[in-house]
DNA sequence: GTCTATACAACGATAGAC
DNA sequence: GTCTATCGTTGTATAGAC
């Protein structure tokens, strides 16, 4: 493999292991098998490898999601298996955990790759929230609900030490989407 | 003030901007106008410092969130005015952004806080839902949902660089919530 | 209790040889 | 493209005087 290619797999090992802010430049070296002189020839610096590794991981995402997303099933099916779909919940969200890290958020292209992320996902879920319930509620807002309950559910489960509060959010949400999905009163 | 007090009141502080990882003793100490003796004379070191400012952050948000969650109103008048209650959103919730920090995860103290801190609100939500909605819901797993939708409002807003997915998402939840306390169907 | 001085490692980046 | 050497800064903590 490329040395380049080793950089950018190592940093986001390491930003998922250790965030932006605790990802050094040398350890990304080191763990790439690559001395100061290759990374600082395929990047500019921390930013921009950590630009290339972020890049790379929200790509990985977004294919994830759109698998279930874009899968069999009706609008309800998907947004219940989105919120259920497995996730390395210890870990806390690739994408999502940087968004504590003012390194990541007072760096323009970092943030604006969560933005993009969020942005992207957030337009998937209206269609199907509106798929899935019409007028019956605020397709926007709902879709930002289904969203936050899952990076929230990482935050309770990261500070528990336990994924069972991650379960516990989006059990939560989808019995009331399945509730709502189920015969109205009308 | 006593200096071991301004150095309490400047590690809340730093800790807020810049999370643990980015809080240093000595801008602790210079923010609070103190030396290195000082510090290290109240504080076995960095983790001791931030114990003791995240004790006192975890317990102004628990007074806070008890204000709204004691307050008058029915039980779904508390939920949607906990879930709408007034935040410095982009700042983030200043316990619960800490959870993505593995400085403070791998610190067990400082863990227990966030910890204890989320297990506090849970029992008191816990309760709440189950004198709104009896046993028509999960009331653990709906408490957990409101706790994240919470938590994961702030990473899409700090994501977005903007506050209103975060009142999308408890608009939304608290739409839900509204819809489920109306008029039942049985 | 508080101060200044110091220690020692790690950080992020650059220089220049090969 | 990759290496080693080096730089200046900061992080965290200790020492010892006052």
């Amino acid at each position: 493999m490329q040395a380049r290619e080793r950089l950018v797999t190592s940093a986001q090992e390491l930003m998922a292991e250790r965030g932006y802010g605790g990802m050094s430049p040398r350890a990304v070296q080191d763990r790439a098998g690559a001395g100061q002189g290759s990374m600082y020839h395929h990047f500019t610096g921390k930013a921009d490898l950590a630009r290339a590794a972020l890049d790379r991981t929200a790509a990985d995402l977004r294919a994830q999601a759109a698998t279930v997303l874009d899968g069999p099933g009706s609008a309800l099916d998907r947004l219940v298996g989105y919120l259920e779909r497995e996730r390395d919940v210890m870990r806390g969200c690739p994408v999502g955990r940087h968004a504590q890290d003012p390194g990541v958020i007072d760096t323009g292209p970092l943030r604006a790759q969560l933005d993009d992320t969020f942005t992207w996902l957030r337009t998937r879920l209206t269609t199907l929230v509106t798929e899935a319930f019409g007028d019956r509620v605020d397709a926007a807002a709902l879709a930002a609900t289904i969203m936050a309950t899952v990076q929230g559910g990482y935050v309770l489960a990261r500070a528990a030490g336990d994924p069972r509060p991650f379960a516990d959010a989006t059990d939560g949400l989808a019995g009331l989407l399945i509730t709502l999905g189920g015969p109205s009163c009308t």
